[in-house]
DNA sequence: TCTGGGGTCCTAGGACCC
DNA sequence: TCTGGGGTCCTAGGACCC
């Protein structure tokens, strides 16, 4: 019985790394949109102490000073990258989940059973490797939970083949003495709190709780935790994609924003981003939401947050209905003289595509069905937008900076690298 | 000056039903 | 005088993840 984790070390900085092999062994950082936030490091950088999830502006000038290198977030690349990984994997594992944009899970249960394990983890190591370019790292263990903990082994003890298998108890109470509750996948910065107050330090004292009473004193999601780290298989590999329950797009400005006339364009921004994946997961909405905040960090100047939300009388995927209940959602939340920092659009309440409940009032003489319109527009804004609705603004997505951007390496002809 | 974006699951409590 | 009990559904908010 065998899981394993893949996990690709340093994804974003990985991948600015393959097209950029002058910067090998060099410090390089990814940044958030509006260049706000540290979320991506190389090993160098993270040796020269860039936390993750710093304000660049904090370590901006240390970090430049050091010979560091920046790069604006590029999730076109990344994107491409991490299906390529995910498509190497397919090749070779039975059966894969993929868990994020860095990390997939594989089921070894199939394997022959006189398979040696940890060569398999190597060998999964050196073809992506080769394949794609990108690092991984490889966590073989009974459950998931246990998979994360032999990961963070690999990364605590430097292991230099970048594999750890937790084979047998003895593998895994070693491992788990070595690991701090914190670090568990499932305990995060509140529980790690009470557990510590509990005197829970380490995941093997965890793991010796029981799981009932665990429980008791905090979550059933806590007990499958605890069962998870003594070996019982709670969370499965899951082969389907599951279908979005919400669609969110979001954006921090990076000026502020103050009136409604300016606002009002970059929503409908968000709304037509919003609508184009919802109708790629086939699915329609009956609700919108919208939300509007002031910076939380500027405590001199008056706060706000709104939060509204709009119902369609029948699930709806046409952007213009959307745009509209969006609108209508706006007007109530904001107000007049704040400095607005971010703002989004929230879709919720799916029904599939198919389903067809027509409302009790619908007119029987308007038109069932416009989603030609959509599917054309949809068409015609594959690669490049081409048409824009009139409320949108069309010169600029969102009022953020984004400087230092890397080429599409991989998805456009216009940025392919030159060799020269 | 400057602090990301996009998700999921669980629970408690209120509204409502018979 | 005495005022039930058991259930479902929905929503907001908290906690977590990458």
């Amino acid at each position: 019985m065998a899981l394993a984790l893949v996990d690709c070390e340093s994804f974003y900085a990985s991948c600015e790394k393959i097209f950029r092999p002058d910067l090998k062994n060099k410090p390089l950082v990814v940044l958030s949109n509006n260049d706000g936030c540290v979320i991506a490091r190389s090993k160098e950088a993270k040796a020269l102490d860039i936390g993750m999830g710093v304000p660049w502006f904090k370590v901006k000038d240390a970090y430049l000073k050091n010979g560091g290198h920046v790069f604006s977030s590029n999730f076109a690349l990344y994107g491409d990258m991490s299906a390529r990984v995910m498509h190497v994997l397919e090749t070779i594992a039975p059966s894969v989940e993929v868990y994020s944009i860095d990390e997939a899970f594989l089921d070894l249960d199939r394997l022959d059973k006189n398979f040696d394990l940890y060569k398999f983890g190597c060998y999964v190591k050196s073809i992506v490797k080769q394949w794609t370019g990108v690092p991984v790292r490889v966590g073989i263990a009974p459950t998931k939970t246990l998979t994360k903990v032999a990961i963070y082994q690999v990364k605590k003890l430097n292991v230099a083949t970048g594999v750890v298998r937790l084979a047998n108890t003895a593998d895994i109470t070693k491992a788990l003495s070595l690991t701090p509750v914190g670090e568990v996948w499932g305990v995060g910065r509140r529980l790690n709190q009470h557990l510590q107050k509990a005197g829970i330090i380490t995941a093997l004292d965890l793991a010796q709780c029981s799981p009932e009473h665990i429980r008791q004193k905090f979550s059933i999601v806590l007990e499958r935790t605890v069962r998870e780290l003594r070996g019982e298989r709670c969370l499965d590999i899951e082969k389907d994609i599951a279908a979005k329950k919400q669609i969110i797009v979001s954006r921090s400005f990076g000026q502020r924003v103050d009136d409604l006339s300016r606002l009002q364009p970059i929503m409908s921004n968000f709304v037509v981003r919003a609508t184009e994946k919802l109708r790629q997961e086939k699915q329609k909405c009956s609700q919108v939401s919208v939300f509007v905040r002031t910076s939380p960090f500027n405590d001199s100047k008056p706060q706000h947050r709104g939060f509204n939300s709009f119902q369609f009388p029948h699930p709806t995927n046409d952007t213009r209905d959307i745009l509209h209940g969006a609108k209508i959602a706006l007007k109530p939340i904001f107000r007049a003289n704040y400095s607005y920092a971010k703002a989004g659009v929230l879709l919720s309440l799916f029904s599939h595509e198919g389903i067809q409940q027509p409302s009790l009032f619908q007119d029987s003489n308007t038109p069932k069905d416009n989603s030609y319109l959509m599917q054309y527009i949809d068409a015609m804004n594959t690669y490049e937008t081409q048409i824009y609705f009139a409320s949108q603004n069309t010169s600029q997505y969102s009022p953020m900076r984004q400087s230092m951007v890397s080429p599409k390496y991989t998805t456009s002809w216009y940025e392919i690298p030159l060799v020269n």
